[in-house]
DNA sequence: CACTCAACTTAGTACCACGAAC
DNA sequence: GTTCGTGGTACTAAGTTGAGTG
């Protein structure tokens, strides 16, 4: 049977991502580029998939063949991709990732995904967590399925307002959404403070939400505050062409400067970054400086950046007060526009400042990395508000683009970005109402997938037996994206962004098949790019019949090549709302992350810990979701230096509780010989010496094993966007930890509904 | 379908204010 | 008082999703 596919393993090659990329680890360098030939490329694509015969499949292997499967051939579908690839493969060779710091999964974290481990404990000091799903029992699973019953609201809010259901889905039944008129009536006669408390302790969570799809009734704002308008530099800080000097005009000047204030970080030494940047800041030069600047290398900024350093460090030094003016006038702005009025509630805008212009910064290898960003002006702004509110006035002599008045959207202001030409918007804070729900929301599906999950499961894994090829693609994609929680993989426009991907966009060279590994059967590796250019890196033992599988969709293909060709994340999606109202691929990556969160609590906490050490427990089951979501981040600048003074003071506490205990030791032996109460006090007096050190030292090693175990994991990101806040409530509420060990000032905002209405045997 | 666009969520990083350490 | 280190925030890029269109 292998004897089919051992080609498989030889011709899966992950060829192009090459050691520029990932330059760390030596046991990723081993790629070649492979892509050669590309003008052969195209017409291999046309004989792909010719020979898809498969033994493996012996005994289906007649009806698939002529039918759907393996029916590469009509390949209709991939007629589009095929444009990029061209392109790709003539990039790829030379292409260099962009330095930044690389990160990798492969941090000593990464997870036994097999479907074996059962087991999850972190690994002496070293955490090692395994699949969420896998992690129960089937008794689990079952007894699970059917536990959850809807929670009330504390009850001495039942009687405020007609309680919504916490069943989200279930609400729907009687409409009664009148706005809660007395908030008003009160703000209006009260003084500002008393209407700011007011409002923050509007629980919006036990009004009726509304079902028309409307997503609000009156909205009022005061529209954005622009950038700065450009200062002109001072006369004697001079720009020198080909070592003269020259006085820009005022346009041109000002994209030379952002370009001197990044001077010395290295995407201006990068090729593509200072091209974009020639390219577009010739555009703002008058004809003349453009005859004479033909030549970046010859462009001299040095004394501009000088200028910006000087500015910064004489910020820097300012006296207090001047700080303390700057700080009242930010304070200002922040209330005059940092606020709107939403169906009564005075609510925190999240953005409210326009981004300013200056030079693009992709990440990773992005294509349009340098180029400039340009200033936002009024006319170039969309206003949405209600039309009987007081329209936000554009600043004198200008106009808005247009004043919108549509309530079946969020944002208050909208304006079209030129780099991708994306529209950006100014919305709502996560604290507020209409983000709230919203989240909300999101956990509620992702419960809901709780309950099904397990008929899906099976479900995909009938399909990895279907004899239509899209079939099976779909079904190995989605136990991909349940088990390694990869993200959905829409396809992307080549030489538009940075070339990642997602599940639905993998490509051959993105994994690798070892029908052995040490002593593992049928393990694949992954090694790709995902969102933001994060490298992914895994490799993980799955089921035979997926190995198999895989296999067969290697078959024939390039490394640049799609894995799954006849997938896209739209049909993906399709498929998921059939098998569940609302679900689509992320709510898997919500899902998993919170019942690992919620498994991970169970397992580690334990109860005779103190209240440091479960904490440390809970930034255990924090890591162990943000490992599975890859949620990686650069280590800190100073990570090595801060361990070290970390480490010194263990050293000294050390000693410190040694020197304690010979003292204790001492005082004991006193105590023996006389006998006196004198002693006995000592001994006491010793005895607690020790244990307050015994408790520091522990605090201390504490500290450094989560921040050892945090140098390249990030936990905000999974900790405000992936876990059902609920759960973390529930957690502190059983143990009596305080929520602000938890979460700070403004996640306690954003989850100020899970914290006011968890208890503490929710369960998620 | 394929393709585009709009809207909204998710993401890492730069930076700075603030409190601890000196 | 000054420096140091760090948590919190602001910022904005980069995803996902679904609707509309031809």
């Amino acid at each position: 049977m292998s004897g089919d596919h051992e080609h498989g393993d030889s011709q899966v090659n992950c060829g192009s991502k090459g050691s520029d990329t990932h330059r760390h680890k030596d046991k990723h360098k081993d790629k070649e580029h492979r892509h050669k030939d590309h003008k052969k490329d195209k017409e291999r694509e046309k004989f792909k998939h010719s020979n898809s015969e498969h033994k493996e499949h012996s005994e289906k292997k007649h009806r698939d063949k002529d039918k759907e499967k393996l029916k590469h051939s009509d390949g209709s579908s991939d007629k589009h991709r095929e444009k990029h690839k061209e392109k790709r493969r003539e990039e790829k060779i030379k292409s260099s990732h962009i330095d930044r710091p690389k990160k990798e999964k492969e941090n000593g974290y990464v997870r036994d995904i097999s479907p074996a481990a059962i087991k999850s404990e972190p690994e002496e000091g070293n955490g090692f967590y395994p699949s969420p799903q896998y992690n129960k029992t089937k008794q689990e699973y079952d007894d699970e399925e059917f536990e959850y019953k809807p929670k009330k609201v504390k009850t001495e809010h039942d009687k405020k307002a007609k309680k919504r259901k916490h069943e989200y889905e279930e609400d729907d039944e009687d409409e009664d959404i009148k706005p809660k008129k007395k908030t008003k009536d009160k703000k209006t006669t009260e003084g500002k403070k008393a209407k700011k408390e007011e409002e923050e302790k509007w629980k919006w969570w036990e009004e009726e939400r509304s079902t028309d799809g409307s997503k609000w009734r009156f909205l009022e704002h005061k529209g954005p505050v622009f950038a700065p308008p450009y200062e002109p530099l001072p006369d004697k800080v001079k720009f020198y062409y080909d070592g003269k000097p020259m006085k820009l005009n005022a346009p041109a000047e000002e994209v030379a400067t952002f370009f001197a204030k990044m001077l010395d970080h290295e995407y201006t030494t990068k090729d593509i970054f200072r091209k974009n940047f020639f390219k577009d800041w010739r555009k703002e030069m008058t004809s003349e400086e453009k005859s004479k600047i033909s030549d970046l290398n010859k462009c001299n900024f040095s004394e501009m950046s000088e200028y910006f350093k000087a500015q910064s460090e004489a910020r820097k030094q300012m006296s207090k007060q001047e700080k303390q003016k700057i700080k009242e006038e930010n304070e200002r702005i922040l209330q005059e526009y940092g606020f709107c009025i939403m169906d009564n509630h005075k609510e925190r805008i999240g953005n409210f400042r326009i981004e300013p212009p200056g030079l693009f910064r992709g990440r990773g290898d992005h294509p349009k990395m340098g180029m400039l960003k340009r200033r936002i002006r009024p006319e170039d702004i969309i206003i949405n508000c209600s039309k009987d509110s007081k329209h936000p006035k554009p600043p004198p002599g200008t106009k808005w683009k247009e004043v919108r008045h549509d309530n079946k959207v969020t944002w208050l202001v909208s304006w079209t970005e030129n780099i991708q030409s994306s529209i950006k918007y100014i919305m709502l804070n996560p604290s507020s109402r209409i983000k709230g729900e919203k989240d909300w929301q999101k956990y509620e599906t992702a419960r809901r997938l709780k309950k099904c999950v397990d008929r899906l499961r099976s479900q995909y894994r009938d399909d990895w037996k279907s004899k239509e090829m899209r079939i099976r693609q779909r079904a190995v994609a989605l136990y991909f994206i349940d088990k390694l929680a990869l993200r959905a993989g829409n396809e992307k426009e080549e030489g538009e962004t940075a070339d990642t991907v997602g599940c639905c966009s993998l490509r051959v060279e993105h994994i690798k098949l070892y029908p052995k590994m040490d002593d593992q059967e049928y393990v694949v590796e992954f090694d790709f790019l995902g969102k933001d250019s994060i490298r992914y890196y895994n490799k993980i033992p799955v089921e035979k019949r997926v190995f198999k599988n895989l296999q067969l969709f290697l078959e024939n293909k390039q490394p640049e090549d799609d894995l799954f060709d006849r997938l896209n994340t739209s049909i993906l999606n399709k498929h998921l709302q059939e098998l569940m109202d609302g679900l689509t691929a992320k709510v898997f990556r919500t899902y998993n992350a919170s019942i690992t969160l919620q498994q991970q609590l169970k397992e580690l906490t334990s109860p005779d810990d103190n209240v440091l050490a479960k904490i440390l427990s809970y930034n255990r089951a924090n890591r162990a979701v943000a490992i599975l979501c890859n949620h990686q981040r650069a280590p800190p600048k100073t990570f090595e230096k801060s361990m070290q003074t970390l480490q010194t003071k263990i050293d000294e506490k050390q000693n410190q509780l040694s020197a304690a205990r010979k003292q204790l030791k001492a005082a004991k032996s006193d105590h023996k010989a006389s006998h006196d109460d004198k002693s006995k006090k000592a001994v006491e007096v010793k005895r607690k010496a020790v244990q307050r050190i015994e408790e520091q030292l522990m605090k201390l090693q504490v500290q450094a094993t989560d921040r050892e175990e945090n140098k390249q994991i990030a936990l905000g990101t999974s900790k405000l966007n992936y876990l059902d806040p609920r759960i973390s409530v529930a957690w502190c509420k059983k143990w009596s930890i305080p929520i602000e060990k938890i979460y700070n000032k403004t996640q306690r905002e954003k989850f100020a509904w899970a914290i006011d209405m968890a208890e503490k045997d929710y369960e998620f």
